[in-house]
DNA sequence: TATATTACCGGAGGAAGTCTCCGTTTGTCA
DNA sequence: TGACAAACGGAGACTTCCTCCGGTAATATA
């Protein structure tokens, strides 16, 4: 709970330079690696093993986040970034039923990272403003996404894209608890047949 | 990943006596701190402390609970032993309708560890046979108390339990992060309104 | 290109937490 | 009540967290 001086502004203000390359390389590697470690070993993974696998001292990882939450954090931000721009590429380069599919199995990993995520943040510093900002994103997404499956008649225009999620969210945490993921990715083919207008 | 010997059996097959009283009391003190503990911490929270504060020694915390994971798995299934109690208790004790609200309120608060122990024994353990079996204890539990409301007419016959449970999970994993709490809780008063015979 | 500047790098090491070991205490049964 | 199996507690070896700071390398300026 401390205060750091230079945190009162998001952006670092004093530095004119451009920001050196190898930095961002590291940063976006250990989000990388920690991404990894946290979904195998939990949100406790060794920092330090992180720091190791990524190539760089601790001090680096330290740096360029100050604390476990910090990368917790990041890690979750990154995803859900990845979410957003795989929902604007999916649509490019798919069909809209096979972008929606495609997507429908991007946030099931994300909701793996998340359900890890989330509980580590749960008590603390106040995370409010991060998750609801990325709440936001991934409905922006997933409107994006089936409005363009409703447009092309891929799926009817009653469907409501929270309707997918929540039922996703339903068995990612009240299913039975080995292979969710099995059991989601099989309801993602369940739900997008039942969402086409010709129905059986 | 260990296998340990006397697990082969659930219950402790050589033992004539009667179990010591102070054991069994520790145990369950243990339990409770620890609850305290980890949905006020995190998953994370420190074992010796928690020792502490139960009065013992750390030798007696991992004599009863030989990992973390163990423990966690402890606090989730006396939670879960919780919810299904209190479905009979409530049953007995309350209206129909308010026997659905305390338990509903209840099953809030189980979220909220079932949230921080789930993510914690992700990759770990074999942890299928505890969730699968706690599952069906919570299923068996809502039953019961729905199967009640709807006998007395206080809950249209087409309302099934794992709708109104599905959409709290829903909220605690999807909502606003800040107070999820509050939302779940404004939303057992809008589930119950919305589920009785005689709409508005 | 040479040089100054500044951000980045890495690992040693104190602090904190994990978990085991074993001598002591205590509840149960004869 | 005496004997003993079982539970107790906490010292201490080991692991992990996180900080600190001297050294290094990328960028801007001349």
């Amino acid at each position: 709970m401390k205060i750091e001086k230079t945190s009162v502004n998001a952006e670092k203000l004093p530095s004119s330079r451009k920001p050196r390359s190898d930095g961002q390389r590291n940063r976006e590697l250990i989000i990388q690696i920690a991404k990894e470690a946290f979904t195998r070993h939990g949100a406790g993974a060794s920092l330090d093993d992180i720091a190791k696998q990524a190539g760089v001292g601790a001090g680096t990882l330290y740096r360029h986040f100050p604390s476990r939450e910090a990368l917790l954090g990041a890690v979750y931000q990154a995803e859900v970034e990845k979410l957003a721009e795989a929902a604007n590429q999916f649509s490019r380069e798919l069909s809209p039923e096979e972008a929606i599919r495609a997507w429908l199995h991007l946030f099931i990993e994300y909701l793996a990272t998340k359900k890890i995520i989330a509980a580590a943040l749960n008590g603390l510093v106040g995370s409010s403003p991060v998750f609801e900002e990325s709440m936001l994103k991934v409905r922006g997404a997933a409107t994006t996404i089936y409005d363009r499956a409703i447009q092309s008649g891929d799926v009817r225009p009653d469907i409501n894209p929270v309707d997918h999620i929540l039922a996703i969210v339903g068995v990612t945490f009240f299913g039975p608890s080995e292979d969710w993921k099995a059991s989601a990715t099989r309801l993602v083919d369940i739900l997008l047949r039942g969402s086409r207008p010709s129905s059986s």
